[in-house]
DNA sequence: TTCATTTTTTAACATTTGTAAAAAGACGCC
DNA sequence: GGCGTCTTTTTACAAATGTTAAAAAATGAA
């Protein structure tokens, strides 16, 4: 679990009798490619560490599906709306290939933050965590033409794109599959 | 500071002793129209309830200056991604009227958050509901068409056009203000 | 009120992006 | 290897949005 365990270190640091409260509550969950681990509309009680494998995160509109998030190894499937409001979220999460998950309830870990100040602010740490990536990606989004975007993320995970079918990368772009083939023309 | 003192306790309840402890370490600050109160690349050391007046967040790309966020009434005034790197932020916050603020240092917060588990679990729930407001606009933005999200804007924030110059809402809604214009002579 | 300034709308044209459909390429499976 | 399926690219055309500039409307100060 060392991809799990790296994630949950880096959010806020923990003494060891903490972080050993938190692995307590873990277990490990092997999931195929396809399988659809969140579902919109419906109220979610779990989150999953990513320690192998790679997600998407989407919401379906009147007449299209668009792709908001991916996650790969060492990155949460969390549905923060589902969760904060304890209501059906919007948003789905597909694994888009054979996923190694460590699970953690949400009931366990409401339970650990009101017993534990360090936990609570590691808990706090991880919103405000999601928050800033979640921030930064909206802003890029706003100011950024899909063109830059793209080359961005060939810099940033050019590991994605080789794992990722491109239609979602265009639906997270922001545009058609035909635009971004011919964005990819034009940068090529 | 009734609105201030209504957002304070909305957030997550506080016990009479640990609300006492945040209401504290409130400043009252009167500031004027067009006050620029977070600079982009500076680090910002605080935080700000609006207890009166409208506030607006921008970030300026190459050629062009984006409006993403309208604040009121009940609304906090926060650079999270400053404050939770201690860097600088991206974001710059001006003042769209007079403003009465009640100001809290994010020292004084951070302290709070350390000895309290009550208030870290406040501090967690800040950011949780700041979180998933973010996400809803994000993905409100993704696949709704900026005549729709006018349309809600309308109706969900009625006051808020007559408060805002229009060149500002084109701005959040992602179309130049021609477009918008287009658009309102459609709705209209 | 009147004038100057700012904000909003309208117009004409250029550019970008979308739609639909077909072609080309990649991939697994028998 | 060959077949069917899925993914990606290309094409032609349509629709939406941007750009620039000017006109109209609203606002505020003298």
């Amino acid at each position: 679990m060392q991809n799990t365990l790296e994630t949950i270190k880096n959010i806020y640091p923990l003494k060891e009798q903490h972080l050993n409260l938190l692995l307590q509550e873990l277990s490990v969950v092997e999931l195929p490619k396809n399988h659809l681990i969140i579902k919109a509309d419906k109220v979610e009680r779990s989150l999953y560490f990513i320690e192998t494998g790679v997600a998407r995160a989407y919401v379906d509109g009147r007449d299209n599906r668009i792709t908001f998030w991916f996650g790969m190894e060492g990155d949460i499937i969390l549905s923060y709306h589902s969760y904060v409001n304890n209501k059906p979220g919007y948003e789905s999460i597909e694994l888009l290939e054979d996923c190694l998950l460590y699970e953690l309830k949400t009931e366990a870990l409401e339970q650990l933050y009101n017993t534990h100040t360090e936990l609570a602010n590691w808990g706090r740490k991880l919103a405000e965590l999601i928050l800033i990536k979640t921030e930064e990606s909206y802003i890029g989004r706003l100011f950024k033409p899909a063109k830059e975007r793209y080359i961005d993320l060939l810099q940033t995970d050019p590991l994605l794109i080789q794992r990722i079918p491109l239609g979602h990368i265009a639906s997270y772009l922001g545009v058609t599959q035909v635009t971004l083939s011919r964005i990819r023309a034009e940068v090529r």
